[in-house]
DNA sequence: GGGGCTCTTTGATCTGGGTCAATGTTCTTG
DNA sequence: CAAGAACATTGACCCAGATCAAAGAGCCCC
């Protein structure tokens, strides 16, 4: 019963243009195969909510195509994005079963699921799962903390620079190219979301925007195509430690 | 050779007041007997800088007594704590070896290390301490995801107040008791220190303590003891949804 | 292809928190 | 106990980014 059965003409996993960082780079191993019987495909459409905090999840998934968005929200409606999905990463947390956070489709979404209890039996059979996930969990923790320091420390400028530079390099990734000179790549967030995950407003966002095109440091095609004439230039407009921007 | 070879005195896995979160809970299992080989205390001064971004790590550890913080820093010299460290807490990352962050005593503090080596040889043995690890990591994804929410979209007066509702609980939980009416704490944390944290000035910080003290939120004897009279209203002015204070 | 969406830009104004500067208050240590 | 040093408060002023408001652009979908 392999993704096949299920849903003729979706990519399997070892068809993904992505491989999944969780669960696909291993495709080759005999313990995964196993669970290819509890694997499904789900898709979303742009805006719609796939899990609400505090609700159930009854299984682990990774982003196959598209761009999701984890939020937290509070009583009077302030939101502020916690973390961005991209194609390959990893959603669910083996071992606990309600969701923390709010996850959004930021654009179309593809994503392929796992069910959580098979997935954990395997986890405890197979230590490298485990640490694989360890890694992975790991490597957002350091995100989040990165991101804390965006949001506690730099401005508006900064913020919008350092959000674009990450897209820049996720974008660059899914087509395993370096951000060189005279990148070109989608937006897969509006104005708005970009605010939210920014912690900042979205006129704000828009101004900031406005300026970095004004100043040279982007060019911008409509509202969502963002061209970057010079990476390095970008990255020192986010104010981080420079690292030449090869991923 | 255990740790009353190396530092006469100190409190052993068994004697320590508080138990270790990361490894003394389970301090009974024959795996962890042979941890005892490669464990040993350490001491540092408040102010003092444990590890530096980028270090080499051969160590993990866990706090017996005081409080560290995370830091990152950008090249301007713009500080933002990602993390405090209380006692139990547990720092150090199976399977990489340099440090990401500065971890600074905040006040005199006491750390167990083990040497990372023979850590990451008992993990691969035994699952459930890369599970209990990948549970510890979760959490601390979690908390660094609600900090982003308090970086991104909490006022001054409401990032105060989440503050030292962290720290009471945290307190509270040191001496096995909850945060009840006319609780009465130490502050671990200067008030630049708690401004790095929040993401604000010192003299914000200063202010809205003050502000805190005029409505009677807090009272506070000297610069450091604070009485919480009502740890409800606290929380109200923290803007959480409220789960009552009860650890 | 035009009407009604949603998304985005831009402007005018306001304000929370930053900055700069002076003064107070604890802690240390001799 | 006095003298310093480190830490904290308070005041005056300013500015980055929020808020409120009004036009533009895209973009579906009949």
């Amino acid at each position: 019963m392999t993704v096949h059965d299920r849903l003729p003409g979706a990519p399997s996993c070892g068809d993904c243009p992505i491989r999944h960082r969780a669960v696909c780079a291993r495709c080759e191993s005999d313990e995964l195969a196993a669970l290819d019987a509890f694997k499904y495909y789900r898709s979303f459409e742009a805006g719609q909510t796939l899990i609400w905090s505090g609700d159930r999840m009854d299984f682990v998934a990774s982003v196959v195509s598209g761009v999701a968005t984890l939020s937290q929200v509070m009583e009077d409606g302030r939101t502020q994005t916690v973390g961005l999905l991209f194609p390959s990463d990893f959603v669910g947390r083996p071992g606990r079963d309600t969701a923390p956070y709010n996850v959004v489709a930021s654009s179309d979404l593809l994503m392929c699921c796992f069910r959580k209890r098979p997935f954990e039996e395997l986890m405890g059979r197979t230590p490298h799962i485990a640490q694989r996930l360890l890694e992975m969990t790991l490597d957002e923790l350091d995100a989040a903390r990165e991101w804390m320091l965006l949001l506690g420390r730099k401005t508006a400028r900064e913020k919008i620079a350092s959000l674009l530079a990450i897209i820049a390099r996720r974008d660059a990734s899914l087509f395993l190219r370096t951000v060189s000179d005279r990148f070109v790549m989608e937006l897969p967030l509006t104005r708005e979301a970009m605010a939210d995950y920014l912690g900042l407003t979205l006129e704000t966002v828009s101004r900031q925007m406005t300026a970095l095109k004004r100043d040279g440091v982007i060019q911008l095609e409509g509202n969502r195509r963002v061209t970057i004439p010079d990476f390095n230039r970008l990255l020192d407009e986010a104010g981080d430690d420079s690292d030449g921007g090869v991923i």
